[in-house]
DNA sequence: CAGTACATAATGTCCGGACAATGTGACCTC
DNA sequence: GAGGTCACATTGTCCGGACATTATGTACTG
């Protein structure tokens, strides 16, 4: 198969492009990837302008649409700018990646942290009227409970608490000290699809102080977290705390147009 | 000019879509919008096949790629769900909103809490190390600031403190009591794009309490926010204070496929 | 010199079709 | 009856074109 090439004028010099027809990946699937590499090795300048959707498509060999849904996945992350009548450009500021439902663990491991956990309690209960209602079962129904320390360096971090229902996921002690929750679901073959989060804060009590290593009056960061797959079932309901002192929610969230 | 109507079999009988080929709205958008108005509304129940593409576009007059942009943008923002050889779904789990960069004020007005502000600061001064970073201006640089406190019932709710570029934007007390500052910018006709935020805790000092109505050592939710223009520019630094007591950051979030 | 009108360039919208990939269910075979 | 095979339905990808809309810059006009 024969590959097209297309050149865009970067910051220094010119960046290649090329797709591969005989490859399974979507085109403008490889295309947008080629792009947003471009433009994280900064190959791509911010601020410059793309080329037109025409030409790039007519050196790529490819249609306009199928350049438009590449550079349209990059727009929904917010790596590029339309501007009609004027083109389109590398977004200039430092985007790093929108929020997401990413757990404490990957956030932790992506930032090199290496995070520890320690299961306190892998068990069922009997759901309260708060849990019932966050997973859509009957209060008193019987769901699965875990609580997790997570630690790093030694130190803990964070206070984990989970409800989920019963004959969705077969948890091990052994795997949930050695990767994240969700990374277990998603194994399991659920489709995260959304989340409900509130977060805010509270002083420690006397238990928790003790269970987190932190004196009683310190400032405590909560989170509660929904979370549904796909088909709009509720997958778990999570109860956490953290430690204001050694921990912080950072996130970048883009503007929807 | 003729109009298509298709029928789409909802939970209690049919709904109804049509499209109006001389509004200037463009056709997916319509569609789009009546389709999110019938699932809001519960017409199209959750759960609920949405009917194939191309009998759809048939009846309504549409091409599919057409009645695909519609379905799509919903799939974006959550309510649908595609599943390849199956159709697509109406997702069926309390889907609201995702998150959002609205300012505070809006999610009080939503909220229908008649938020109150008073400014305490709208001046300008010299650039701190920290506001310098963020904004990207030169420390020492003069920068507006403003200072406001949020009330809710007569209570204060909120310490916000805002820095901004010079020459961006001419803000009036007058109005900054009246309105949310994002919305003040967005009336400027500054387009805002994305933001990094930081949500944290700590307890109140003696003149945090005394601002808020707090105690010393109470908990206090602290949020850290800056904001970027589509052209990458920094429009705002926010430094912000909740007390914990009477707030919490409550949001929806989508996992990107 | 200022203001308008026009040409130009780029993205936005829309069409009609083609083939591929995938999940479901029915049918057939053993 | 159990299992595998195949037809079918549906979304996924891609094409090539057409016209509309909007912003920019230029040339013309008063």
């Amino acid at each position: 198969m024969g590959k097209h090439e297309a050149v865009t004028e970067g910051a220094e010099g010119p960046v290649q492009f090329s797709v591969d027809r005989s490859s399974p990946v979507p085109l403008y699937f490889q295309l947008s990837q080629q792009l947003e590499a471009a433009i994280e090795t900064g190959k791509l300048a911010p601020g410059s302008l793309l080329g037109n959707e025409i030409e790039l498509a007519g050196r790529l060999g490819l249609s306009r649409p199928t350049v438009r849904q590449a550079i349209q996945s990059l727009v929904d992350k917010g790596l590029l700018v339309r501007r009609r009548g004027i083109g389109t450009q590398v977004v200039h500021s430092q985007v790093k990646r929108p929020l997401e439902l990413s757990s404490l663990y990957d956030d932790l491991e992506a930032a090199g942290q290496k995070p520890a956990t320690k299961v306190l309690l892998n068990t069922t209960t009997e759901a309260t009227a708060e849990v019932a209602a966050a997973l859509g079962v009957a209060e008193g129904e019987e769901v699965a409970l875990v609580e997790r320390l997570r630690l790093t360096h030694g130190e803990p971090m964070a206070h984990l608490r989970n409800h989920l229902p019963l004959g969705l996921i077969e948890l091990e002690t052994a795997q949930l000290e050695s990767t994240g929750l969700y990374r277990l679901m998603r194994n399991a073959g659920i489709t995260l699809h959304s989340a409900r989060q509130a977060v805010g804060a509270r002083v420690a009590d006397a238990a928790e102080a003790e269970r987190l290593a932190e004196e009683e009056g310190a400032p405590l960061l909560t989170m509660q977290r929904t979370t549904f797959d796909d088909t709009g079932r509720a997958v778990e309901f999570g109860s956490h705390v953290y430690r204001a002192s050694r921990y912080a929610f950072e996130f970048q969230l883009l503007v929807r147009p």
